[in-house]
DNA sequence: ACCGCGGAATAGGCATGGCTAAATCTTAAC
DNA sequence: GTTAAGATTTAGCCATGCCTATTCCGCGGT
């Protein structure tokens, strides 16, 4: 049942964007996939069709669409690779953090065993990427990150961040000049009703930060 | 006259490949093309057509191929990424030298700009890969490294190895095994007639050394 | 139970980049 | 000068992955 390795950069997309809606709660149907992965919805359906003869995802017509444990490993090592990238660009390579999505977006699908051995031995085995994201064990483990999002976070509280759940260039940068980082800390001062913004503090400054990016702000 | 960037890895590796013949000495023509990039001679005519649309270089039917100013500076680009990304990879992470040519075959095609550079100033503006090979700058130029082959070297008399004319993994290994790396100081103490094996010294310890191998050792 | 609307699947195209087989050109031998 | 061998090009095919247009399903409203 191991023939593996004859996958293209396609498959790896495709899995990984269903291991992605999956996780994130998202119901995993074809529509949801070619919006996540900006094709045509029927380029989706015919790519699930593939993956579905490779034994990766099962998949009934009109039906969502699961990873079979074959499928989510590779999910899990395409995401090994995505995350230990972003990880040694950010670290030993200093691309800021709202770069490092891309570059691994394009690097992790040429990424050899050897090679990336090397990287997690130069990191010394890292667990966390510098989002906050969890980096997936060799053997498929992801340990989950626990915290709350900071849009639920009890008022004149300090908490730390530890994820971002963000990849957009844009946002990161903005984040970034409020010094919103993994490992920064950070209180809310005051919460808007209606989901409005709040009004943080970080590193000494006040800041207002809308509702939507604060639940993409996970603290503990 | 510029549009560029709508180069695949493809359009990448022909041109490289009819930059590396042209260098070697050797004449550029479909066949001998399609021979280094193992595809069917019809597959180097109909993408060599392609690359003559788009600018990179000259070509008449059953004439030999040329590249253009434009297709040598694609071709330099490349060159660079691709030396860049092997003294990378040996020196910081570590992957033996006969490694790194197949790894930076794959990555350097999927390299930014940006990480260039940051890799490029990682390493401190390097001007040899591992094997001697001389980095394109930014702006195309190439060093000729200076040297004679070793099959050609004075008897008795120390040089310093400054190139290693190989890809081949088991050549390379093979070549590691005696120490022969660029730097190595090697003496030829006899030349076997015919172009025979030659005696040499590396190390202290004492190695019967092909002629074609020694062809492909340049020393100073 | 029926209808219609929207989401989902199929059909059919297109570009890329390979291939093989057939036709054609070059060249060198007779 | 002809011709045959070998290299080169052309023709036509296939797989991948995307697209648009069309058809089809299934569900909510009546």
């Amino acid at each position: 049942m191991d023939e593996e390795k004859i996958l293209t950069p396609a498959h790896e997309d495709y899995v990984k964007a269903i291991y992605m809606l999956y996780s994130r709660g998202v119901e995993v149907t074809n529509s949801a996939l070619a919006n996540q992965l900006k094709v045509a919805p029927a380029s989706a359906t015919n790519m699930v069709k593939k993956l579905s003869d490779l034994g990766l995802v099962t998949y009934e017509p009109y039906q969502s669409i699961a990873l079979t444990p074959a499928g989510e490993l590779v999910a899990l090592e395409v995401l090994r690779h995505h995350r230990l990238l972003e990880l040694y660009l950010h670290d030993k390579l200093n691309l800021p953090w709202e770069m490092v999505h891309e570059e691994a977006e394009r690097l992790e699908h040429v990424l050899s065993e050897a090679l990336e051995d090397a990287i997690a031995a130069a990191l010394g085995n890292p667990t966390v990427d510098p989002h906050g994201d969890p980096i997936p064990t060799k053997d498929g483990k992801v340990e989950s990150v626990a915290g709350l999002a900071l849009s639920l976070a009890e008022l004149k509280h300090p908490y730390t961040i530890v994820r971002v759940l963000l990849q957009d260039a844009e946002r990161l940068i903005y984040l970034g000049a409020m010094q919103l980082y993994p490992n920064a800390t950070v209180t809310v001062l005051k919460r808007a009703p209606f989901d409005g913004p709040l009004l943080i503090e970080v590193d000494g400054e006040h800041h207002a930060l809308a509702h939507d990016l604060a639940e993409c702000i996970i603290v503990k």
